[in-house]
RNA sequence: GGAGGAGUAGCUCAAUAGGUAGAGCAACGCCCUUUUAAGGCGUAGGUUCUGGGUUCGAGUCCCAGCUCCUUCACCA
C-alpha cells in the first residue's frame, strides 16, 4: 500500500522532470511569511491603507507545505502552511500558465511550493492568494498524516518529530515558545552584564553534581572521558580567572532514570556572580521567570475562549451526527462511537477551559498567572521564601535538630533510615512531606550543610548552608548557593562521602578545582536553572520530552541487523 | 527493575460471545472554476507489533519477547 502511494508520487515526480522542471527546486526570494500577508490584507480590508494607493487586491509571494487539497477539476484550493501560518490559495486553469497548470494538477499533500498573485477574500470572506505563478520547492514522497486529526501517535511523534511538527501547529508552537523563552533569559542576563561561555562537555573528572556519568573514550589521547554532569567547577574556574558574571546554556548528561520530568540529556543554565550571594540569585530567578512568564498570561483569556468554543463545535457535531443517524444516512453504530469520542474531547477541553478561566480571572487583577495542569500558577513577584526547617517542622511535625523525633518520623514513612547519615534522613523526610504541597512557587532556603559540598555554610550556624532550592509545581526548577570559596573547607567536603547518597554518585575529588580555588575566587552567588522545567512550566505541558524535539528513545530494533 | 495499560490499512479509529478484519481521511479513475476536514460515483489497499501455543477456527484466549505510555523505585 505505502509502496504504491510512493509509486504514485514517483511517477508524478517524473512527471514533473518531463517537463523539464526540478522537482525539488531551488531558492526562492522575496518570500512573504504568511501572518504578514494576512495582516496586510487586514489592515486593507479594515480600511487602515483606504488612502494608500496599493490597488486592491494586492500581490503576495509566499511558500509553504501544502496540507490541504481540494480539487475541482478547472480550479484547485490548497492551503499553504509556512513557520507561524496558514492560509488558502486558489489555482485556476484560467489564471496559470499552461505548463502551470499541468504543474498544479501533479501537486500532492505535503508538497512545499512557492505561489505568487493578487490577494483577496474568497465570497466566503476566506483571504486567498489567487495563483498567477506556482513553483514546486520539493515534491513529497510519502503520505503526510491524516489532515484533520494530525498525528497522535506518541511513539511517532517523538521519533518522527518532523512529522509531528508539519501537522501539529500546537507542537511546533510550543518550540518556537521554547526558543523566545530562552532568548529572553539570555537577554535578561545579557543586560546584567553576563557573558555567555562555553565550558567542555567532555571531562576527564565528572562533578558540581551527584549522578551517574556517561563514559566515553578517546581514541588518540587512550583515556576515558565522561559527559559533564555540571558546568559548575568549570564556570567557577571562570570566576576565579576573573570572568565576574557567567552563565552558559548547558546540555547536561546524566545516566540514571528517565520520566516525566526527566530525560538523560537536558539543559541546565547556570549562572554565576561575583560579589552577590544566593539573594541575589532569588532576584534574579524571580525576575527572569516571572518576566518571561508574563506575555503568555496575557494569552491565558482568549485560550480559554477558544477551548470553549472548540467544545461547543464538538456539541454541534454531535447534533448533527444524531440527525443524520435519525435520518438513515449514517450508520448508527459508527456515529455512536464517534459521538462518544467527541463527547470526551469536549468535557476535557471543558475542565481545561475552567484552569485556564481561573487563571484569566487572575491576570484580569494584574496578576501573572498561568495554568499548569489543573492547577494555576501565580508567578507575581516576590516569591514565598521559606526556610527548610520551618517547612520541615511544619509539615512533618518534627524540629531539624531533634534527630531521634526525625528518624522515628522517618519509620512511619517507610523510609529505612539505619544506613543513612542524619543529614540524608532529614533530606528522605522532607521531600516525603513538605516537597509535595509546593505547588506555587517558593524558595526553599537553609538545607543541611551535610548535604551541600559546594555551598558556604551560614556563619552563625554551620551547620546550615546558603542554598536555597526554588520549587514550582512541585518540581525543583532551580538551585542556587552562596558559593563556597574557602579551599579549605571545599577539599574536606568533598572527601566526605555521606551514607545513603548512593554508591554510584561519588563525590569526586577534582585537584584542580581546589587549586584554582587557591588562588582565590571572590565570593559569589551561583544558580542552576532547569530550563527544560521552565518550559514545560510556562508552555502548560506535562512530559519533558514534549519539550526537547528530539529525547533519547530506545533505537527502534532493525530487522536483520544482526 | 516492579505494577498497570496500549500496539489493527499511510493516518485517525472500529470489530458486540473465539466465527469471512471494517469506516473516514489519504491514494487511484471519472465529474465539477469560490471550496472550507469540499462534494458525488467507482477502484484498490492488511505479516491485526514479533514468535510460539490452545482450538475445527484466534485481532480476540494462554506463554515468551519488543516498543511506547502511566505509575512506583532510582534521581541535587
Amino acid at each position: 500500500m505505502l509502496e504504491k502511494v510512493q509509486a504514485d508520487r514517483q511517477a508524478k515526480l517524473d512527471a514533473i522532470r518531463a517537463m523539464g522542471i526540478d522537482p525539488y527546486g531551488w531558492r526562492y526570494d522575496n518570500v512573504e511569511p504568511i501572518p504578514s500577508i494576512l495582516k496586510r490584507h487586514e489592515d486593507f480590508a479594515a480600511g487602515k491603507d483606504a488612502n494608500a494607493e496599493e490597488p486592491m487586491p494586492t500581490p503576495a509571494r509566499t511558500a509553504g507545505r501544502i496540507v490541504l487539497l481540494r480539487d475541482m477539476g478547472k480550479m484547485i484550493f490548497a492551503h499553504l502552511r509556512d513557520a507561524e501560518g496558514q492560509m488558502q490559495i486558489a489555482l485556476r486553469k484560467n489564471a496559470l500558465s499552461e505548463a502551470n497548470w499541468g504543474l498544479a494538477k501533479l501537486l500532492d499533500l505535503g508538497d512545499v511550493i512557492g505561489v505568487q498573485g493578487p490577494v483577496q477574500a474568497t465570497r466566503t470572506g476566506e483571504v486567498t492568494i489567487w495563483a498567477e505563478e506556482i513553483t514546486i520547492l520539493c515534491k513529497g514522497l510519502l503520505p503526510m498524516p491524516e489532515k484533520f486529526h494530525g498525528l497522535s501517535d506518541i511513539e511517532t511523534r517523538t521519533r518522527q518529530r518532523y512529522l509531528d511538527l508539519m501537522t501539529n501547529p500546537d507542537s511546533a508552537a510550543r518550540f518556537r515558545k521554547r526558543v523566545r523563552i530562552i532568548e529572553h533569559i539570555r537577554r535578561k542576563l545579557n543586560e546584567r552584564n553576563y557573558l555567555e561561555v562555553e565550558t567542555p562537555v567532555l571531562q576527564s573528572i565528572y562533578g558540581g553534581a551527584a549522578a551517574r556519568p556517561f563514559t566515553t573514550h578517546h581514541n588518540t589521547l587512550h583515556c576515558d572521558l565522561f559527559l559533564r554532569i555540571s558546568p559548575e567547577l568549570y564556570l567557577k574556574r571562570l570566576l576565579v580567572g576573573g570572568m565576574e558574571r557567567v552563565y552558559e546554556f548547558s546540555r547536561n548528561f546524566r545516566n540514571e532514570g528517565i520520566d516525566a520530568s526527566h530525560n538523560p540529556e537536558f539543559t541546565l543554565l547556570e549562572l554565576y556572580e561575583a560579589y552577590a550571594d544566593y539573594n541575589v540569585m532569588m532576584e534574579i530567578a524571580e525576575d527572569v521567570i516571572s518576566t518571561a512568564a508574563a506575555p503568555y498570561a496575557e494569552q491565558v483569556g482568549p485560550e480559554a475562549d477558544r477551548m470553549e468554543a472548540d467544545a461547543a463545535r464538538l456539541d454541534a457535531a454531535c447534533q448533527s451526527a444524531d440527525k443524520a443517524v435519525a435520518a438513515g444516512k449514517v450508520d448508527a453504530e459508527a456515529a455512536r462511537h464517534a459521538n462518544e469520542r467527541r463527547q470526551a474531547e469536549a468535557a476535557e477541553l471543558r475542565k481545561t477551559a475552567a484552569v485556564y478561566r481561573q487563571a484569566a480571572e487572575l491576570v484580569a487583577k494584574g496578576r501573572v498567572a498561568l495554568p499548569y495542569g489543573d492547577t494555576v500558577i501565580d508567578y507575581t513577584t516576590p516569591w514565598r521564601r521559606a526556610k527548610y526547617a520551618d517547612l520541615l517542622e511544619a509539615h512533618a511535625g518534627v524540629k531539624i535538630d531533634d534527630v531521634p523525633a526525625v528518624r522515628q518520623k522517618a519509620r512511619q514513612l517507610g523510609i529505612a533510615e539505619h544506613k543513612m547519615a542524619d543529614a540524608v534522613v532529614i533530606n528522605e523526610v522532607f521531600e516525603a512531606t513538605a516537597e509535595p504541597t509546593l505547588t506555587q512557587p517558593t524558595f526553599v532556603c537553609d538545607y543541611p550543610a551535610e548535604l551541600c559540598p559546594l555551598t558556604r555554610r551560614d556563619p552563625n550556624d554551620p551547620n546550615t548552608a546558603l542554598r536555597f532550592e526554588l520549587f514550582i509545581a512541585q518540581m525543583e526548577i532551580a538551585n542556587a548557593y552562596t558559593e563556597l570559596n574557602d579551599p579549605a573547607i571545599q577539599k574536606n567536603t568533598l572527601t566526605q562521602q555521606l551514607h545513603g547518597e548512593g554508591d554510584e554518585t561519588m563525590r569526586v575529588m577534582d585537584e584542580d578545582f581546589v587549586t584554582a580555588l587557591m588562588h582565590g575566587m571572590p565570593p559569589a552567588g551561583g544558580m542552576g536553572v532547569g530550563i527544560d522545567r521552565v518550559i514545560m512550566l510556562l508552555t502548560n505541558t506535562a512530559s519533558i520530552r514534549d519539550v526537547i524535539l528530539f529525547p533519547l528513545l530506545k533505537p527502534e530494533v532493525v530487522s536483520g541487523s544482526e
